[in-house]
RNA sequence: GGCGCGGUAGCCAAGUGGUAAGGCGGAGGUCUGCAAAACCUCUAUUCGUGGGUUCGAUUCCCACCCGCGCCUCCA
């Protein structure tokens, strides 16, 4: 079966091409750099690093591009309030935001273009829209893009002129527009902005919200991509809006498929500081949960589905990377150092019905269950001894697999202090002399170092706690 | 009002016009000095409700109930 996604424009499934064989160029938006971004956020960033290990697994090369919106009413309002200048303030949530991703083992893109890095980009697209007719200055120097000269507007959010209900959210520069659905490509500059604003030939300003991303994709994918990601709360109007923008300015088609990832809630209501459910990343991990828990369960869930997150469910999480874990242990203690032969035939079953599940639109759950009935089948092989150690070693590698696109097992295993190894020694000497209640103390006073001891047929062996 | 999504076991969550994946949790068992881990068995006669189409519907159609999202800068 072939790679197929389900486009937000279409509203179906569609087998995916790239424009380029081989190559596949994607765009997705990123964070607004005026704090830390919380864990719905993430759940986007997430589903998007799974989209993109999967394309790099099914053989493509990638060129994958995410902005950094560093300049909004946001970034300037809080900088200003902190009287630090924006590039100052900035800094500090973009550093945050790629520790964040990097404690979620989200692979970096090739592009982060931060938008205060291509005003010039903008203004020239601008300028293009100008020129065109499409785009107007209003009184204050502002300049607005024409939605009636952009009949398509609409087309991906299935809204249509009529539908667009004037609402209590018009804001109070709308009177400077020519139809209040008109939106802003350069916002001229005001008190509230600072020092904040650049000079265009039709005045000093910013640019507005939507322009950014039109400009920088142009810059590094050109004016037709394939893939283009983002929350479905983007669908309208931000998404709406860029393909107003590229298609007017370049003629061409904008983007080929689009992906909408749904929202979480936590505990089955939506996230919200007055609901005490508001978490940001750093927030979890105080509590004690680890990154790839955290990216288990952001990741567990189809990506349309509004995912229910909850503190059961990253147990339920710990859980089951545990028993993963444990999995690749048993795999890699019988593998040794040999080379890997042939495939058991499960380890085979498993990738290819990963794999296919993948292809499926992602479908992360069906993959996991492929994940789980393969290790069940490696687990019953072990005991039953009928598994080689190239048999394993190969195992090991399908593991390795399926982990490129989840990116959820241990990182390389931690020794155990020469102190621990030795409460070992003497446990085994004490258990060899059936001395059981020192041997239990033995246990008990290793698990308070921070490792479990469990006793095989192998001998001892020590978890991370 | 417009557009759209969803309601599947205690919890999370796939799925298909042909009789319900997987994970967590729970119960019992094998193994073990005891554990742990692993494995085995069990844990939805049923997929929001009521109709309809069909040999057959959780899956298609209609209605209704409930929850949710978007409708101008929120992933």
């Amino acid at each position: 079966m072939a790679l197929q996604f389900y486009n937000t424009m279409s509203r179906s499934l569609e087998e995916f091409r790239p424009m380029e064989a081989g190559r596949v160029r994607m765009y997705t938006c990123g964070p607004t750099v005026y704090n830390r971004a919380h864990i719905g956020n993430f759940r986007a960033y997430v589903f998007e690093d799974l989209l993109r290990r999967h394309l790099k697994a099914s053989g493509y090369a990638l060129t994958h591009v995410m902005n950094l919106t560093d300049v909004d009413d946001k970034t300037i309002r809080t900088s200003l309030a902190e009287g630090l200048p924006l590039k100052d303030f900035t800094k500090r949530y973009i550093d945050g935001f790629f520790e964040d991703i990097a404690a979620l083992n989200i692979e970096r893109a090739e592009h982060y273009p931060a938008a205060t890095d291509y005003i010039p980009e903008m203004i020239e697209l601008i300028q293009a829209l100008l020129d065109k007719g499409v785009a107007y200055a209003s009184e204050d120097g502002s300049i607005y893009f024409s939605i009636e000269k952009f009949p398509e507007y609409g087309r991906l959010a299935h809204l249509d002129r009529a539908g667009l209900r004037p609402g209590a959210r018009v804001a109070q520069d709308e009177f400077e527009k020519e139809d209040a659905a008109d939106f802003a490509l350069w916002k001229a500059w005001s008190e509230k902005d600072g020092d904040v604003a650049w000079d265009a030939p039709w005045g000093r300003g910013r640019p507005g919200w939507h322009i950014e991303c039109s400009a920088m994709s142009m810059k590094y994918l050109g004016p037709s991509f394939d893939i283009h990601c983002g929350g479905v709360d983007n669908i309208f109007p931000h998404h709406e809006c860029e393909i107003a923008q590229s298609e007017s300015a370049t003629g061409k088609p904008f983007v080929r498929y689009w992906l909408h990832c749904a929202h979480l809630v936590v505990d089955g209501k939506k996230m919200s500081k007055s609901l005490g459910n508001f978490f940001t990343l750093g927030d979890l991990l105080g509590e004690g949960f680890s990154g790839r828990e955290i990216r288990y369960q952001l990741l567990a869930t189809h990506y349309r589905q509004t995912l229910n997150f909850t503190r059961e469910g990253l147990l339920a999480a710990r859980a089951a990377l545990a028993r993963v874990d444990e999995f690749s242990d048993r795999l890699r203690q019988r593998a040794g150092s040999v080379v890997a032969g042939e495939r058991p035939e499960w380890a085979s079953a498993g990738l290819a019905a990963f794999r296919a599940a993948m292809d499926h639109d992602l479908n992360v759950s069906e993959g996991l269950a492929a994940l789980f009935d393969m290790l069940r089948a490696g687990n019953k092989g072990l005991d039953g001894g009928e598994i080689s150690p190239a048999g394993a070693a190969a195992a090991l590698s399908v593991l390795a697999e399926l982990d490129n696109v989840l990116g959820v097992l241990k990182p390389a295993g931690v020794e155990a202090d020469a102190d621990v190894l030795a409460l070992v020694e003497q446990r085994q000497a004490a258990r060899a002399a059936k001395q059981w209640a020192e041997s239990d103390r033995l246990r008990d006073e290793i698990a308070s170092r921070g490792w479990l001891v469990q006793d095989s047929a192998q001998g001892p062996k020590l978890r991370r706690k």
